[in-house]
DNA sequence: CTGTGTATTGAAAGCGCTTTCAAGAATTGG
DNA sequence: CCAATTCTTGAAAGCGCTTTCAATACACAG
């Protein structure tokens, strides 16, 4: 392998000046550069990375830790992510290096171990005391949700507040007065938000969460379906259900379908639609009416934002929330009478 | 953030002393490395890994380059892979970066950048040129699955000639005559290899393959719920399904609830299980019979092997092929007669 | 012809760590 | 008590790159 000395050599000139050629500076003659691009070419050299970073001080890389127990490692949705994160993140040239903990202060050794430039933060937990290390460590970290704590901090999130809200509010609308929700776990912020907005738009018409009809779970199928069969079995079975994942409500609509109840007509369904290439809620049996918000998309643009963060834009201008649509299809109606 | 000159410093010592003291160096005074870890900790010192990369000449990760068009970034399987592979590493204090790309050159470029110590190459293609191109390199790799090529690499895959042999084999033997294959796409070496195991088992038994049970595409939800529709369309449908995937098969599922016909009665069902956390097999409405091979332990072997890899275990001594237990539930019976 | 400015290059000092080589201190045996 | 070992440490080179600072060459105006 060769290395920018031999490179150097090989054209007779220094290494400073080969160094800048091949890095696009302003002060160098043009025909020296394009020389010392064709024998670089030629030579198959490539800059060491571990070199250039120590020489810059840039990593050229942003970090993501994987909790270890949590289900982050096998849910569906990271990995969409994970690919519009890592895309983005390519096509600056820059990478996404990855780890394993559950431990806080892993977060804090990786971002000073200058491995990475930055951190993105996934799966924020209620008052997530991961943001308040890096806060406090004024290291570059944009969190892809939010939590609940006082600390000021770059985030994309998705509007789960409103996105619940709305759907709840519209199969109110729909005449429906026992609906459920199917959340996920009590420690994920996004489930609170969920939660509140569901709860904000019964208290809108003076009803008030019933807690038989709220669930709190891993989002798999499975748990779609075990809670749906507990839901039908009550005295005054819901006549409609919130869900937080279209694989969940995979599982929902096989519950239903073995209780002989159809989706849109005897019980209606909104879900939320992470907007999974593998699972599309518009090609569901009874099509889906969902809340959507495309994951991959947090990805791309969660990138973005890390790229801004570390060239000096300021956390203020760094906090994106985007609206969830909410979009109609078949398993959504009136409420039976 | 403290350096070693720093901690050297304050310690009034070499900083090679120190160095020694923090790596473990056996001819270090018990005492001396005593102080050395301690100071260390005060200061909250942290070796910055670029400049150890740089002079240690190993990187202290693995690479993995995610395909940009392919499926692979939204594939469930793949996160669970992930998953396994990142764990492993951890524990080792390796890290795993990640890129994305569909150029075969990138592996080379990244490779030859010195950022990781070695490649897994996923999801392999009939003939992969990615395989022909690190081993002409002599990089370390492992591949997950198998190719076609003459080249002598390192790879852990599961038997899935075997798995499906053996699971067509189980389905003759039950009387079934019509079986259909969900598959992959064709361009997947472990579509190529199940689909061998499966005309194998059916040329033991003088059956033809017949093209209009065989299916190639992308292993989602709704390609199973299609293909099945095209299946029950036909004029002699077939008695058995053998599936490719999990997740398929909850299409073929959903499908043949809407035929009317119930799984394990009146049509046989099979399908692979990777052993995803977020879709169990076992608990399908009807159990399925499954082969299977959880692919996350295929992540944990592959972090190994390539950590064997560079410590110079052989090539020939890296080549796992895992077999895939045949597990029979309730979605396979004796064909109707 | 001198002085000023501009364009281009090179020498060399790091970046923060590991590791070789050599030296000093301490220990042991005769 | 001296020579031979054994421990333990330090000086310094080097990993491969970037970047500052200075130097050179050249053009041009006065």
């Amino acid at each position: 392998m060769a290395n920018l000395k031999d490179l150097a050599q090989h054209l007779g000139l220094s290494q400073a000046t080969v160094s800048r050629a091949l890095n696009d500076y302003p002060t160098i003659n043009a025909e020296t550069k394009k020389k010392v691009l064709e024998a670089a070419n030629l030579l198959n050299y490539r800059p060491n990375s571990s070199a250039r970073r120590l020489a810059t001080g840039k990593a050229g890389a942003f970090g993501l830790v994987l909790p270890v127990t949590d289900n982050l490692l096998t849910d569906p949705h990271f990995v969409d992510f994970l690919g519009g994160f890592t895309e983005a993140l390519a096509a600056e040239d820059l990478d996404v290096v990855l780890t394993a903990s559950d431990n806080p202060q892993t977060y804090k050794r990786y971002a000073e171990s200058g491995k990475v430039d930055g951190l993105v933060l996934s799966n924020p937990k209620i008052d997530d005391i991961r943001v308040q290390i890096l806060s406090e460590m004024q290291f570059p970290f944009v969190v892809h949700g939010r939590t609940s704590g006082p600390a000021q901090y770059a985030f994309y999130d998705i509007d789960n507040h409103g996105a619940f809200l709305t759907a709840t509010r519209h199969l109110l609308d729909l005449g429906h007065r026992r609906i459920a929700l199917l959340n996920g776990t009590t420690d994920a912020m996004f489930a609170r938000s969920r939660f509140e907005g569901y709860r904000d738009a019964l208290a809108a018409h003076d009803i008030k969460v019933d807690s038989a009809l709220v669930f709190n779970a891993q989002m798999t199928e499975e748990q779609g379906y075990t809670h749906t069969r507990i839901l039908c079995a009550h005295d005054q079975r819901p006549t409609a259900i919130l869900c937080s994942s279209a694989l969940m409500t995979l599982g929902v609509s096989r519950r239903l379908r073995e209780e002989k109840l159809q989706m849109g007509r005897d019980i209606s369904v909104i879900s939320h639609d992470d907007g999974l290439s593998s699972l599309k809620t518009e090609n569901f049996s009874v099509p889906l009416s969902v809340t959507r918000a495309p994951i991959r998309e947090a990805g791309t643009e969660i990138a973005g934002m890390l790229i801004s963060r570390i060239n000096g834009t300021a956390i203020s201008d760094l906090q994106h929330v985007r609206k969830a649509e909410l979009i109609l299809r078949a398993s959504t109606s009136t409420a039976p009478v």
